[in-house]
DNA sequence: AAAACTGTACCGACCAGTCGGTACAGTATC
DNA sequence: GATACTGTACCGACTGGTCGGTACAGTTTT
């Protein structure tokens, strides 16, 4: 049989990579090419076609998550913002922000955990990391402001890791504030800590 | 043969378990039991003596690492800190202190995520998740505060999951700062946020 | 008809779990 | 104090099933 009418090959790798992610999600490293296949319409056969080996498919996977979380972090950028801490802001927005897309982008950070012990996707990984933190280190904020902020941000997004989230208003509340420290880091700076 | 010269099966169970924890961390799920086995020292039927299958290896290795953080932050607890906040202050120290203690903890809470795969994992570690939880939320601490010292400490502590941790003198700075908000609450809420 | 795909049948490596056996420390019986 | 028996701790060969990868024939599109 040969490609299905209505989907173009890019749809095909797209669905592949779609369903690699939902697969994993659930079930593992342990999860199928088969199961994918399937799941993506698709057969063993035609996986293989896109994709040479199980390795191949999840290190493109692994790219595209962290080329999607960049984007996340990109659109939250405010163009009228030009003052330091604008790429702080917008990272801060990307985790803290109920959005649809946001939910994705937990769960999908969550799932590149899993892919580490593939030493490919590892380096990959500790790659972009380090970009973005050299990035956010060169936003022009008082760096312990910024661990801060960047730190709280992290912790809220990963602790539906570790069982449910809280979605609520709380959460909007923390991200006015932490954005309003990133204004005014002195708010934080000069407080009156002893020693 | 008979059990080894100068081990009790208590240190052989002990030695599996920290076996085990080695394997995943490295090789993930995939880890077979034969390596596991060899790590200590025993053979992969020794192993299924003391745990009848994989799955009931990765459940008890789960318990343990579970275990272990809990006894990590309960360690830090002040006996002579009657104030509001002190298990709050002791999560902030047992996340923050870089002990050698605390970068095996670190590792094995980046382990656990890999073990949620399997349902009765994932459903102790959501219990384990919720109680902690309610725990620190009868802390005496307002909640706004409460959750960002504790989704700072998270954020900070789950930075070494995707990269290098800053382990410098700024962690240090960030502890003391956060417990003094543990202290003195009003510091953050009476801040002059704007709306 | 060439290029771009898809599906099927199959192979071989790998691995969880089984099972028959070994070693040996106790305990009981005579 | 010797013999017989029991339970615990462990070993390693084997099996049955699973899954990544290959080979190739078939089917569309251009």
């Amino acid at each position: 049989m040969g490609r299905t009418a209505g989907r173009s090959p890019q749809d095909t790798r797209r669905a592949l990579l779609d369903a690699a992610g939902e697969a994993i999600r659930t079930r593992g490293v342990n999860a199928t090419l088969d199961e994918i296949a399937r799941h993506a319409g698709v057969s063993k056969g035609g996986l293989i076609y896109h994709f040479a080996s199980k390795d191949e498919l999840i290190l493109e996977l692994a790219r595209d998550l962290l080329a999607s979380f960049r984007a996340q972090v990109e659109n939250r950028l405010d163009p009228a913002d030009t003052e330091p801490g604008r790429l702080t802001r917008a990272y801060v927005r990307a985790l803290l922000a109920p959005t649809e897309d946001e939910v994705v982008a937990r769960k999908s950070m969550a799932l590149i955990t899993q892919l580490m012990t593939i030493p490919a996707v590892a380096e990959l990984v500790d790659a972009d990391t380090r970009q973005l933190n050299a990035e956010l280190h060169a936003d022009g904020l008082p760096p312990d402001v910024m661990t801060l902020v960047t730190a709280t941000a992290d912790g809220v997004s990963s602790a539906p890791l570790w069982g449910e989230s809280s979605t609520g208003p709380e959460i909007r509340q923390l991200e006015r504030r932490l954005i309003q420290l990133t204004r005014q880091p002195g708010l934080w700076q000069e407080l009156p800590w002893e020693e």
